[in-house]
DNA sequence: TGTACATCAGTGAACGCGCGTTCACTGATGTAC
DNA sequence: TGTACATCAGTGAACGCGCGTTCACTGATGTAC
């Protein structure tokens, strides 16, 4: 199949824009088709309207142009879940919020949920470089608003990264089970959402009850 | 490449044989190479000793085969879990063992717990056949534990399906994040049980409790 | 007891496909003189 | 102002691969007479 437009070659000096439009390329037809096995080299390189040998003159292989696509979309998730807790000012509310935010966004856009947390790592992270990890910025900001809330005497003092990772779980299951398994007879999301904050309101809270 | 060994015909009458064959072979090489990928036709044929057309004389096409591999792990997985409950007397004791259980069975057999519930499902479900959704048993079985605990006044009374859902999605959540970010510096595993226990001993015990 | 024959469990070769990637090349663009 | 030339952004054709699946077949096995 040709290409429905082949594309101007850039001017001179201005090969790089070709790379962003491979990215953006790649992430449309990721939106569009809904399935990552649709995103090939070939399918790139038609969407931009180019030939495929022309993708690696901007990435090495193929993994290389998806850990880009993946920090791009990193990055819009992030931004996503800030803007859904701006202006909050309970940091218990703004917690919420964004485990909100968090299954909105995967249950939006599924198969970039699917890239982000629930596929095979794209690069292997030395152990040097943790904090490189993509996405950890997100969570960064998860820990921030969990120790916010402990400051505030919002939920019971602890380890904020222990808690942090524990409710990035628990929306994590949420959304990536109701991605994963749509057959499933799942109850009202709301009332499911509705659940969990209020397990974890209260469970976060005290020390442990009476026996 | 040949196979090893190739494999003896199945007498007259006992074609049947092949069958079960080729699905263990499926559930050795799924476990073996630890990738979903590498389960195709051919290795299966190969591991079995047999040419690929054979497959065929037994499963109309891949995704059929693949349904059936699902429906066995399905079985193995649920039996498990009953086994690591089995004996335990209180109910809420009972729920915590499941979890624990569910949890170790998705980390010791990763690639067999991505097939189950962290990639698209194999099967299209008829609405009407709901009951005949693969693991089904299995979740019906936490939802009794649920009721039970209800019914003992271990946790509040409430909708046991939902609560089910919830708690499902929660060890999911841990399960399959530690499957797909290996590279995320977990905290340890004992101690993110431990919490998440802790949150839902209490968090679903008392009524909201006053702000 | 012997033999023709239907049945059944497989085989061998090939199909078309899309994939990631490589390699030698082309032709427009800007620059130096 | 004109022209030779280096550079740079791509192209076109092909590579080898493994895949799921189909099709006509073979040859051992059991059975009927």
């Amino acid at each position: 199949m040709t290409p429905a437009t082949r594309r101007a070659r850039a001017r001179r000096g201005e090969g790089e824009l070709l790379r962003a439009e491979i990215l953006e390329a790649a992430e449309r037809l990721l939106i569009e088709t809904g399935d990552q096995g649709a995103v090939s080299i070939r399918a790139i390189a038609d969407a931009v309207g180019v030939t495929p040998p022309s993708i690696y003159l901007h990435f090495a292989d193929k993994n290389k142009l998806l850990a880009a696509v993946c920090e791009v979309r990193f990055q819009h998730f992030d931004a996503f879940m800030t803007e859904a807790t701006a202006g909050i000012e309970d940091p218990l509310e703004v917690l919420w919020a964004r485990g909100r935010a968090y299954v909105r966004f995967g249950l939006d856009h599924p198969e970039q949920y699917r890239i982000l947390f629930m596929t095979r790592p794209l690069t292997d992270v030395a152990p040097g470089e943790l904090d490189r990890l993509p996405g950890l910025a997100a969570f960064g900001h998860l820990v921030d608003e969990v120790a916010r809330c402990m400051d505030a005497g919002a939920i019971a003092a602890g380890d904020p990264f222990l808690v942090a990772t524990s409710l990035w779980t628990a929306v994590h299951g949420i959304t990536s089970l109701l991605i994963a398994r749509p057959d499933f007879p799942w109850p009202d999301l709301d009332r499911l959402m509705a659940h969990l904050i209020d397990v974890h309101s209260r469970g976060l809270q005290g020390p442990a009850p009476a026996p």
